[in-house]
DNA sequence: AGATATTAGTTTGATTTGTAACTAACAACA
DNA sequence: TGTTGTTAGTTACAAATCAAACTAATATCT
């Protein structure tokens, strides 16, 4: 490749980074507005409403989010009511966090919402195209 | 698709996001550590070197970004002595932004490092994933 | 000319994130 | 039992981001 063709658009990390700009902007409005949520609090619901409970740490690491930001989520979805955390008598430096009702309701509005925007965003491309779009990624993140 | 298929994985705004902070770590770390630049910082450096002088505004349009972070990352790139400003004296609105010696070096330098780290990055994939990812992560771009 | 609207870019204050230090509970081992 | 280490989670402070208000220069319209 000569330099004249290597532009910012096709260099991996600044073209990955534009299009998940481009995409987050309309499920996120959605969240926020709907639910005054930020991006960590909709990931933590989620892996609570689609894994079951789990401690801080579970979701750390399912979600590849730092503790502190975990941390953070869970006190403002505490503060919603969204769910509820309970100490284990094993060992209580772990809580236990599950989902209200109402967080339940919220997750599950939230996941068929963004099925349904995935979906929108997947008439763009062709099922070759979706399929190694989803292999890139999930590769990428391996990394 | 069945509920059970979909995933966090499988959401496009989240593999995206994924995808991009796992790419932008190596490299941010080479244009933080040797030139104490944020990633904002390299994006005006790097659309100033690639495409010659021009006004804020230009990189704003270009760039997709928005005029403040424009704004804070040219102050910065000016107290490094990476670049220099000049008003137009037809509109004095308008300053054009030029590299200054120093700055087309970094350039020079981060250039190379990028070509070389996207180079990298490529090796995972075949001719053809590489080719369909690029021309998906410009559709979605454009969305 | 004078009033009003635009435009380029900056500043400010509130929100969000990142880093590192901290607390509390438990484990291991002398 | 006491000392040292580890782990789960929180807090505090600094750095970064966002939105909105602001300044200064120019354009437009009367």
């Amino acid at each position: 490749m000569t330099d004249d063709d290597f532009d910012l658009s096709r260099f991996l990390p600044y073209a990955l980074n534009q299009a998940a700009e481009a995409t987050s902007i309309g499920f996120q409005g959605y969240y926020r507005q709907r639910y005054g949520m930020l991006r960590t609090e909709w990931r933590v619901l989620f892996h609570l409403g689609r894994y079951g409970a789990m401690t801080a740490k579970g979701i750390c690491e399912r979600a590849s989010l730092h503790k502190t930001k975990v941390s953070r989520a869970v006190h403002a979805l505490e503060q919603k009511r969204f769910l509820v955390r309970t100490t284990q008598e094993r060992d209580r430096r772990h809580e236990t966090l599950s989902l209200t009702r109402q967080g339940e309701g919220v997750y599950a509005d939230l996941f068929q919402a963004a099925k349904a925007y995935d979906a929108k965003l997947s008439e763009n491309f062709s099922e070759t195209e979706r399929e190694i779009l989803n292999r890139c990624l999930e590769k990428i993140s391996k990394l």
